[in-house]
DNA sequence: ATTGACACTGTAGTATGGTACAGGGTTTAT
DNA sequence: ATAAACCCTGTACCATACTACAGTGTCAAT
């Protein structure tokens, strides 16, 4: 398989070059291999790795935490027990983001069921709500 | 009423003194009358615009979108309808924030959930199935 | 009157997550 | 061979939302 430049990697996980050599800058992703121009070869799985990191990011997830979540792999002598007790960590982490989340919305909702639509906005009930 | 101390202020919506010269400085609180001194000198209502700011903020809202708001008060013509879509698009971003976070959940438990405890990572099922 | 707490402006620094050059060298296609 | 497209490092910059000074002036209590 032939390694793949910067610009393929970046292209085909749909984020900047700047933004894969940040990555690895914060030891998000490994440093590649390079050629003696000192160009970067990444290795196909580059790219998953990268769009593992989109996802994850997606889910509120900060470079940091996914740093953590991605060191599970890496360090040698962990133990299969080690990295599933991180993921449960991270499943309770899951739990309380989803549990945030839920109160803001349900709030959210409150307050929007109880709005009228015709009434001028001093009179509307979210802003009358957040004012008490 | 008294006019209040910045640091009355401060103390009575719990932020910090430079938070409210922050605020200030961005249009999210009006800039208060001051004495001869320079002092700021707050009405009694400041608390209350501040303590809806930090409420805002916690239910998701950015500083920007809560001086859009805050306009919406302000501004004569703004109908109630208008708070509530600004409402119904928070709620909107919100429940596919817990909808992506809850996939990541179930896959993280369903990994964690076949992983034994006495191998070595390597040969870990949640290590390998991230690297897909 | 003097001390300590409080306030002022202005500037700079923090963390997060990038993004944009400048000033080079390299690859690739024609 | 030469031009376009690509890549290199290093540094600086962007927004967000504060937070922390430095250097100075003011207010309240004893």
């Amino acid at each position: 398989m032939e390694p793949l430049s910067i610009g393929q990697v970046a292209k085909q996980a749909g984020v900047g070059i700047e933004t894969l050599r940040f990555y690895e800058r914060r030891g998000l992703i490994d440093s590649p291999p390079r050629k003696q121009s000192g160009y970067r070869q990444y290795p196909e799985n580059a790219v998953k790795r990268v769009v593992f990191i989109k996802r994850a990011k997606e889910l509120g997830f900060s470079l940091k935490e996914i740093a953590e979540l991605l060191s599970l792999r890496v360090e040698p002598g962990a133990k299969c027990a080690d990295v599933k007790k991180r993921a449960e960590e991270k499943i309770s982490h899951i739990k309380d983001k989803i549990r945030a989340l839920k109160r803001m919305g349900n709030t959210l909702k409150r307050l929007s069921d109880s709005c009228g639509v015709k009434g001028p906005a001093s009179e509307c009930p979210i802003l009358e709500a957040l004012d008490k």
